[in-house]
DNA sequence: GGCTGGCTTGGAAACGTTTCGGACACGGGG
DNA sequence: CCCCGTGTCCGAAACGTTTCCAAGCCAGCC
């Protein structure tokens, strides 16, 4: 920037003025600025300019699991559109899986001087962000600890409406696949509790099946296992993506040893959901919508521009039906190939 | 940190030292100063650390596209990991799709002093980044304008086992769908047409289908098409994970109007692959270890123990035989023809 | 003509580290 | 006794910005 100055025979202060927009400078002046950046091929130090007080970094931070799940992916590449908009960059913590392990990713990242943090947190308080001087949204969960901002989906909602279609169709007998313990998971069981209080059906409670671990195998071995009962369901909720693949792994390897195959309902859409031999009927959310509500909450407390007391945004759930032979319209939007 | 040279009453530099590894500060002191960290809680600012002349920020920086493929999803989860264990954290640069845009984030993200960039390159030019005095490692293509690292998978080796595999089982026509204009496409062709010319069959050229773009729904048009061609392929090798899941839907649409359903492989495994009515085989690599190796590869060349010349990792490509009858529920009477 | 006030402009201070030259103490060898 | 090396520590300089204060200039007004 010195060499700038130097070169269009301004001081340090216009051309820095220039860079940011250039108020206040005479427009002849500001011409010869840019001139002289474009042959140095001058380029501003982010670093250095979120060194000074009180400033932070152009950055947002995220912090998520297994990115390979299309969930947390969602999440990820529409918070970074977003992001992007506005010239943020958004820097991924590494993620070990205990709880210690999100402590210090998100202290890392603090120490980096994100200008926010978007967090899907694991179990585990959170209250040492409490001081940090740097807004922090909860995604897809709450935790406990710290009274932020939240951006969540309907999770009682969408158990709801997965056991009234089911109970619609007269099932009575729905066993329910529950991974181990997460808030959204509780909410889920709840909605789906309420669905048959309302129908006047009662839960078989040896049919709420809690998992130990909330992977496919898993539930594919709960699935086997509760299929082969003297008395199986006639239909399976399953409470997340990959606890649905299981599922339909388990049926499909069943298959004609079972009397009846069960129908299938499960939390999240997936890919591929529509062209399986059993055609699953899937609770669905916008969670690109998650991500990007994130993005824009975050940005906003970030620049100060939004400073009302923690918000809450709850995302609508609809359910997909499948199965009744049609084809749902093209939920894929465009991707492009690798 | 002056507060914490203050409080232990040290200098400053002696609390840098302690800070970093405290080597050259006596047990007691360094004692005192550490105790004076924990009570004050503080915490190294990594944005002044990476002002210091000539150093950069313990940042990689990672540009690809969508992460919503699962290619892309897995390389970025791997590269996390890596870069994590090293302490280093990884931006994710907002990518557009147009190649200006490409260049855009990349010059962003290099003003934030990154140590290095994994790149998986669109088309165009990336000669702007010879002089930018960072390390760079392509990711699963090559990159015009610049002799940096990278690091891919055997595409044309892929190719030729799947081309094989299709021979071998005695199919003469296969048509072969190709995304556009990539690099890695052409590397898939060129093996493709190596087989055909090894086992002395002629490639139909009527068979080998350009996309004018490169998602599910431009194969799915062209698969019908195809299909419904008056002497149709026996089989079909598709290009691309996306590219699968169209042609397979299209098979599923046409179903019994076709009087033999074609045999399937696609390049790169994905979810639920083993699970569909027409199961696919499948050519896959080691997504994550390219993942791995671009992150390893690139945290040695900025940390400066890797001066070699510029490094090519080829990872082999393997065949996954599915439908051979071993997997698939027998559901719909849509077998594959074998 | 002097004063006021609005544009421009220049330059110094500040941000929080790391590093480097030097200083001090101590001990041992000549 | 002097010299020198070693171990420990101090504090200033430097990194590349932004921002603030002061200053110069000019026009307009009294």
């Amino acid at each position: 920037m010195i060499d700038v100055a130097r070169r269009a025979g301004v001081g340090l202060g216009t051309v820095s003025r220039v860079v940011n927009g250039g108020h206040g400078v005479r427009d002849e002046t500001a011409q010869r600025v840019r001139a002289a950046i474009d042959e140095l091929g001058f380029q501003r130090n982010e670093v250095a300019r979120a060194l000074r007080p009180g400033k932070k970094s152009t950055s947002l931070a995220l912090v998520l699991g297994d990115l390979t799940n299309p969930f947390y992916a969602s999440i990820a590449k529409a918070s970074l559109e977003v992001a992007g908009q506005s010239g943020f960059a958004v820097v991924l913590g590494s993620v070990d899986e205990d709880p210690e392990g999100e402590k210090r990713a998100i202290q890392e990242l603090v120490s980096r001087q994100v200008a926010g943090l978007m967090i899907v947190p694991d179990q585990g308080d959170h209250a040492f962000l409490q001081g940090a001087g740097v807004p922090v949204v909860f995604v897809d969960r709450p935790a406990t600890g710290i009274d932020a901002d939240i951006v969540m989906v309907d999770n009682e909602g969408g158990g709801r409406i997965a056991a009234e279609h089911l109970l619609e169709q007269g099932h009575e007998r729905i066993a329910i696949i529950l991974a181990p313990s997460y808030y959204t998971i509780g909410r889920r069981l709840r909605g789906f509790r309420r669905a048959h209080r309302a129908a006047g059906i009662e839960v078989d409670e040896s049919l709420v099946i809690q998992l130990p671990e909330g992977n496919a195998e898993a539930a594919e071995k709960a699935t086997r296992e509760v299929m082969l009962r003297p008395d199986p369901p006639t239909a399976i909720f399953s409470s997340t993506n990959f606890l649905t693949e299981g599922v339909l792994r388990a049926l499909g390897e069943l298959g004609s040893e079972l009397d009846n195959e069960p129908a299938v309902v499960g939390f999240d859409d997936f890919r591929l959901a529509d062209m399986l031999p059993t055609p699953v009927t899937v609770v669905a959310s916008d969670i690109a919508e998650l991500g990007r509500s994130a993005a824009r909450l975050l940005l906003d407390r970030a620049s100060g521009a939004d400073t009302r007391p923690p918000q809450r945004i709850v995302l609508p759930c609809a359910l997909i039906e499948r199965g009744s032979g049609e084809r749902p319209p093209d939920s894929a939007g465009k991707r492009k190939a690798r």
